[in-house]
DNA sequence: GAGTATTTGTACGTATGTATC
DNA sequence: GGATACATACGTACAAATACT
């Protein structure tokens, strides 16, 4: 039958094991990882498949590279609360390259975007906001509406 | 002195362009893009600097690229609308990269996590939702609470 | 279904640029 | 200025999934 276990490529497998560090504090918040060049020999691997583990981290939001510095793990900033108003549309999305340019926002991190009855908008990162429902009666589920 | 010109990397360059047709419908959604050979070739750059401009735009959520078929335009799904539970609190992050395989995720999609006043959680698709907050009386601007 | 061509994925190497320390 | 470290960009080869005949 050939089932075909499928074997994760190095850099998904290396990237696994530097989340785990990281998730256990072995990295803690705001220090530095090892070089490029350590992780390298750390895995015997090349320098462009630690690039590319780094770069999984990187998309998760979990590390920040900077030229001529070394990679470290980022710093997850206090959640503002920020309370909807009635009748409010909440979207998310990737910011577009300029946007991360133009706003200096890490790789990783996604945007929210709350648009009120009147249409305007406002703009939160996401790892920095924490979105409340107004307080009320009633429903305390979330209520999907499909119309498929 | 010296304010050096900043120019962006050729493969920055390759994806504002590709993504300006993307947008400008050129390259209409659930289409292929043209081969990475063939970028290669139309815009003279190597097949690595093609590799990292298609990955940007991964990363945007714009296109989908699978081993043996050609890069797509990635179809954007008609969004539900989700209502919040009143109190129901909403964060917004990645994916981890363990989480895309096993939901099957595309690259550049974020999460939405609902949590209700139970602690219940609902995870959705930040590209198919739009989070709609209980309608009721009184505010209609998003309140801030900042506890800095 | 079988076989082949196409296309992206993985992984290696090398050289040079540029920001940070 | 020098050393360090990541970023950009070229190249190559083979693997694996898909698409086509």
């Amino acid at each position: 039958m050939n089932v075909q276990r499928h074997v994760p490529a190095m850099y998904h497998q290396i990237a696994d094991v530097l989340r785990g560090e990281i998730d256990r504090g072995t990295h803690p918040a705001g220090q530095p990882l090892p070089t490029e060049r350590e992780l390298c020999e750390q895995y015997s691997v090349s320098l462009t498949t630690i690039r590319r583990a780094l770069a999984i981290l990187r998309e998760e939001g979990l590390i920040t590279t900077r030229r001529g510095a070394p990679s470290a793990v980022r710093e997850c900033p206090a959640r503002r609360t920020v309370v909807m108003g009635r009748g409010s549309k909440l979207t998310c999305r990737m910011p577009t390259t300029t946007e991360r340019f133009a706003m200096g926002i890490d790789r990783g991190v996604p945007l929210v975007e709350v648009r009120d009855r009147l249409g305007h908008v406002e703009v939160f990162l996401a790892d920095q906001v924490e979105v409340l429902s107004p307080e009320g009666l009633a429903s305390a589920t979330t209520r999907v509406m499909d119309f498929a």
